[in-house]
DNA sequence: CTGTTAGCGCATTCAT
DNA sequence: ATGAATGCGCTAACAG
């Protein structure tokens, strides 16, 4: 790894010449310009980023921190976000929390020594301490990583419009002739599950087949998802129409009413939430609200970017609207 | 952020004797060393580790090069990788090359500039020039980041069985009854298909029914094991069986049976490979030939972390054992 | 056992 | 337009 030093003799000039080379800040004459650059190219010159930061730059990296990367919903996500980083010159740590509230926190001291510029949280555990440790520090909240709005007054947050896809999935049910539809919900501590369970029930408490019993946890994991159905079926035989709190669930949901022999949708229609991918690929196609994930994500990354890089923007919160995808798992008749 | 002179200060001692204590190393009076930690503590000290590189040490971050992080395969992988690295006290770049060389390339660059402490590769793009740009960087490959025997001289090499996993497979199909079995493959310059590949001719190749167009593409895609599929089927309609590169076009040759109302197992048998989790979620669940995914991911951030800290390991290459596991898409009765 | 000091590679005044 | 010098925070001799 060759030195500005080096570049700086094999040119003639001082290193602080090629320095203004390398940003392109101050004067210099174009010759000089012309020599220092082939000095640059013959040596093979990176700029060493670390002592760069240690002189007073930024590190260009953001961090992400999710609760698994193996769900494909953060997968997506994390996809989007580090095409956008790259794009803008940043590189991207992955940080897996595994839903640990100590790791999240570990995280956060390390990312800070290390000299990272921002992250983006898309974990729940996040509160008043752990976004004080982020102290001047850009942070934008995403998805579940949204307790509530006092907490937001200096961070940015991106989420989705929950309740408004809550509402189409009901109405959508509904119109496909459903008559008595339950719900799967994710953990109640996370504001995205949360939202939906609420939302759910103001659209179907002014039915008179609606019960508190229709609700079943599904902890945003597939055998959650298969679990909970089966239960919900043990209890509702009559059921026949489910709307689930993520697609995740959703598939799993799916597969326990296989289990139980009962056909998707004429006995019982499935709605999930999320539009991941492999929703197109079950078998029936699973209905689902779909965010949208990768605009979600690269706007993430450009807001905390731009904030990075000092230009404040006026927007505190931004709702992304949600899309029905009508699929097999409703599609009756 | 309190910097190690501070702490100095704070505990009426040198820069010197803080840098003792933190780092554990040289002699250091009981007490002194009581009073420096209590001033550490008291200041919310963390060592500045940007410094501390500049100054020689590690950088204490390993990056992880994939061709798609949404592919769920990949996805695992470096869930486990993420998991390793971080007990080990190392935090993860994850690099999304999407199967373009020319990022790969850049990664590559940038990545060296960060000093990083070494890098593990999961895509095929690898060739002399990009390993010989890492030189005196710790370097692992995985899967398909394969290319020849010859240029793994200097660089460990973690891969499955794959020829084993292959005659598991059409051996099962076999003994399911299956008399006609096609293959669809992914992308030939990718070392693990284009080995499954070849291990499917070795295996098939002795009986009457085979052909070479009982090949067919599916560039590890799910849309790609959907149309593969279909076209098989109109050249062969009496294939009853179909070994699949990978998990993700096998799910799409699932899909794509489906749609020609075709039913598995019973008409065509499907036995894909990888174990990805997604497998179990379909219907039929798939049969696969499943990595020990978490185990190879585990081990070869292990022995990077092993080769950047001075550890040498004597074996070049480690090969993981592969497991058939039977599902619905192939058994019959 | 502890303190002083010289870099590490670069950006940035301040002179010239 | 260019160069010399200073400091970023830390480690590692070296000296005491």
């Amino acid at each position: 790894m060759a030195t500005i030093r080096q570049v700086a003799m094999r040119a003639n000039v001082s290193v602080a010449t090629v320095s203004r080379v390398i940003n392109n800040k101050g004067y210099v004459d174009a010759n000089t310009r012309k020599i220092v650059l082939k000095a640059i190219e013959e040596l093979n010159y990176v700029p060493n980023s670390v002592a760069q930061v240690l002189a007073g730059k930024k590190m260009k990296v953001i961090a992400l921190i999710v609760p698994d990367i193996s769900n494909p919903f953060f997968a997506e996500l994390a996809k989007a976000i580090e095409e956008q980083a790259r794009q803008k010159g940043y590189t991207l740590f992955l940080c897996n929390s595994s839903e640990e509230e100590q790791k999240e926190f570990g995280y956060i001291e390390v990312l800070k020594s290390k000299s990272i510029d921002g992250i983006i949280f898309a974990t729940h555990h996040l509160n008043e301490a752990m976004l004080d440790h982020c102290r001047d520090l850009p942070v934008v909240l995403m998805d579940r990583a949204w307790i509530k709005q006092s907490l937001n007054k200096d961070t940015f947050v991106i989420s989705a419009r929950n309740q408004r896809g809550v509402q189409l999935a009901i109405r959508h049910l509904l119109e496909m002739g459903c008559r008595k539809i339950a719900h799967i919900y994710g953990p109640q501590q996370v504001i995205t599950a949360r939202e939906r369970r609420l939302s759910y029930q103001k659209e179907v408490e002014r039915f008179s087949w609606y019960s508190d019993s229709l609700m079943a946890p599904g902890y945003f994991q597939i055998e959650g998802g298969r679990k909970a159905i089966q239960a919900l079926l043990k209890k509702h035989p009559d059921i026949d129409g489910v709307f689930v709190g993520n697609d995740t669930m959703a598939i799993g949901a799916l597969k326990g009413l296989h289990q139980m022999k009962i056909e998707v949708p004429h006995q019982v229609a499935i709605c999930g939430f999320d539009g991941i991918q492999m929703t197109r690929m079950m078998e029936p196609e699973l209905t689902t609200i779909a965010q949208p994930i990768e605009a979600m994500g690269k706007k993430a990354c450009q807001i905390l970017i731009d904030l990075i890089e000092g230009n404040k923007k006026p927007k505190q919160h931004i709702e992304f609207d949600v899309q029905l995808i009508v699929r097999g798992s409703t599609k009756r008749r």
